[in-house]
DNA sequence: AAGCTGGACAACCGCTTTCTA
DNA sequence: GTAGAAAGCGGTTGTCCAGCT
């Protein structure tokens, strides 16, 4: 049983609204202000609407200094800067530029700025949620490629963008100085000069920094035009060590990083990465690398220590972004 | 000219949070 | 302290329209 509808739905108009109900409505509001109950509202002004329209009518569109499109460079920076450290809180960003309201921003941001700044390279339907192994034809097996619906991209794209904005603003830092890059052990450059191998494009970091495996690394994150190994899911073993050699020797490979504090302090830069571990409840912050590991073993192995069987799993977000996006520069 | 597609935006839905009796 | 009501919020859907085939 749940709980009790705020208004009749059955007597209530939906749809958009006329001229004359918003003017019986913004002349009431005018007058009597809201009196704070929304539902007793449009009894009261003689709207057969619901209160919840009501309300979201008059803070989108007929309250006084509403502005409606035509977003500046300004606010731009702004939304994008907000949306990088908090998120889709909209209403906050909202309140951060006067006259605008957080269903305005929602939609622009989702309609355009998203693109702006990420640039955009929608593949066709047919192939818009596989992602298959190079070299193999696409097949309906999902053990050789996987459905990508249903994913959220907020956080990846809040990574991709704090990449980003922190290479073009900010000279000094972790991403532009390599002296400030964590050294690797073995494993870990071995593991990255892997991804490298299959990634050629870099468009976000300086051109002096592009043999740092930390940056080549990173750039796997913003390579959506190059099949990574962990965008598999193919139980042989073989096909995956023709792509990626080495890495069906290494079993423990999560366990190595585990003990490795660097990787860890590394990715917990980024505050999608501690959302994403909070949301996944994980219980101290190495859970996220382990389980990082094993999707970038694929299923090679088969004593894996996966525990992503209760959470989504965070790089099938990225492979959602990289089929939508490009990365697009600034400007 | 008709049909299709995708972008833009308004509005709705349902869950969460806050308030109040 | 608690339960119910109202408000707030973010994701999703529906509709309109312009551009393309």
């Amino acid at each position: 049983m749940g709980r009790a509808p705020c208004c009749d739905k059955t007597n209530v108009k939906k749809g958009p609204w006329s001229p004359e109900e918003d003017l019986k409505l913004k002349s009431y509001i005018d007058t009597y202000g809201t009196g704070g109950n929304w539902i007793a509202l449009p009894h009261k002004v003689g709207l057969k609407r619901c209160g919840k329209s009501c309300r979201l009518r008059w803070l989108n569109y007929l309250r006084p200094n509403i502005k409606h499109g035509g977003f500046t460079e300004e606010e731009d920076n702004i939304i994008c800067s907000l949306y990088i450290s908090i998120g889709s809180r909209w209403s906050i960003i909202a309140a951060q530029l006067p006259g605008r309201t957080d269903n305005d921003i929602k939609n622009y941001w989702n309609t355009r700025l998203k693109k702006k700044l990420l640039g955009r390279n929608r593949k066709s339907s047919s192939s818009s949620s596989r992602v298959s192994i190079p070299g193999q034809e696409p097949s309906d097996d999902h053990h050789s490629s996987f459905d990508l619906q249903n994913l959220s991209t907020t956080a990846l794209e809040r990574l991709q963008l704090h990449m980003h904005f922190q290479s073009l603003q900010n000279p000094f830092s972790l991403y532009n100085n390599p002296a400030l890059w964590p050294k690797l052990n073995q494993l870990q450059q071995k593991m990255i000069q892997t991804l490298n191998s299959l990634n050629q494009n870099q468009l976000m970091i300086p051109q002096d920094h592009h043999d740092h495996p930390i940056v080549n690394s990173m750039n796997c994150f913003s390579s959506p035009q190059i099949p990574l190994p962990f965008n598999t899911r193919s139980t042989d073993s073989e096909t995956m060590d023709q792509i990626n050699p080495g890495f069906a020797q290494t079993d423990n490979l999560d366990q190595e990083l585990l003990d490795n504090k660097n990787s860890c302090s590394f990715l917990n830069q980024f505050d999608c990465f501690k959302e994403m571990e909070e949301e996944e409840g994980a219980s101290n912050e190495m859970n996220n690398v382990a389980w990082w590991c094993n999707e970038l073993e694929g299923n090679i192995s088969t004593s894996t220590t996966s525990n992503s069987w209760d959470s989504p799993p965070m790089i099938h977000q990225s492979e959602q972004m990289y089929q939508d996006y490009d990365i697009g520069q600034f400007n």
